[in-house]
DNA sequence: CTGGATCCTCCAAGATACTG
DNA sequence: CAGTATCTTGGAGGATCCAG
């Protein structure tokens, strides 16, 4: 069972989470299909400079996770879309949280590292 | 000016958030934090088994970036409090919504997970 | 008690090249 | 086009000992 208070268990399943949202590219990745299915290279041009071995890795562990669904189309040249499922686009929300936050809040972050940093 | 467009510029506010929130501790931190002012040992015994290294490297981040206060006192053997400033305080409503939703859906993640896992 | 100093490990991430 | 294969690396995290 799992509780409130558990936090604190490295098991814990905000832990798990919090790493994959930590991680460089699975939150850029679903904010870019949040406006619908995206092709790998599509994916990889939109988010910027990132190895076609880093984002495969990512979105294999987000499928795996079943934040996104992967189909492929057997043709010549291949072509592979992604998909949000439902529960990664039940993540968005959290997210947006998040960037609200840090848009609101990175003034006083900069003055207080600035600060800090003055009087070092 | 940062806009919500520039989640894919690296120095995107939103990437610096989630680097600190990904990191293992942080959110930990806050959490104990929440119910009021600790020391530094009643941290490290709190939050498990951590490096006293690596929960000051932790906390002199969160220090510079703003999110909590040092205090010492000059004292036999030495007191150190650590303290939520308000703009810490302010983080806890976001991280809430992401322990909500982790809770929430971690079944899904995990049966997901045994779903791709049996496919392998 | 707090946490600096030192050394070590591990792995996400990257660079590059290649293939069905 | 959509990856895989290989090699490399930077830095977070950890273990241990020591000091004011």
């Amino acid at each position: 069972m799992v509780t409130k208070g558990d936090v604190f268990d490295p098991n814990c399943p905000t832990r798990v989470i919090l790493d994959r949202l930590g991680d460089k590219w699975t939150v850029l990745v679903v904010l870019r299909l949040r406006s619908g299915p995206q092709r790998f290279t599509e994916l990889r041009d939109a988010i910027g400079q990132v190895a076609p071995k880093v984002l495969t890795q990512t979105l294999r562990r987000m499928e795996r996770d079943g934040l996104v669904t992967r189909e492929v189309f057997p043709e010549i040249p291949p072509r592979v879309v992604y998909t949000l499922t439902p529960l990664g686009t039940s993540l968005i929300d959290p997210i947006s949280v998040l960037t609200d936050w840090a848009e609101t809040h990175l003034p006083a972050i900069t003055s207080a590292q600035a600060t800090y940093d003055a009087n070092a």
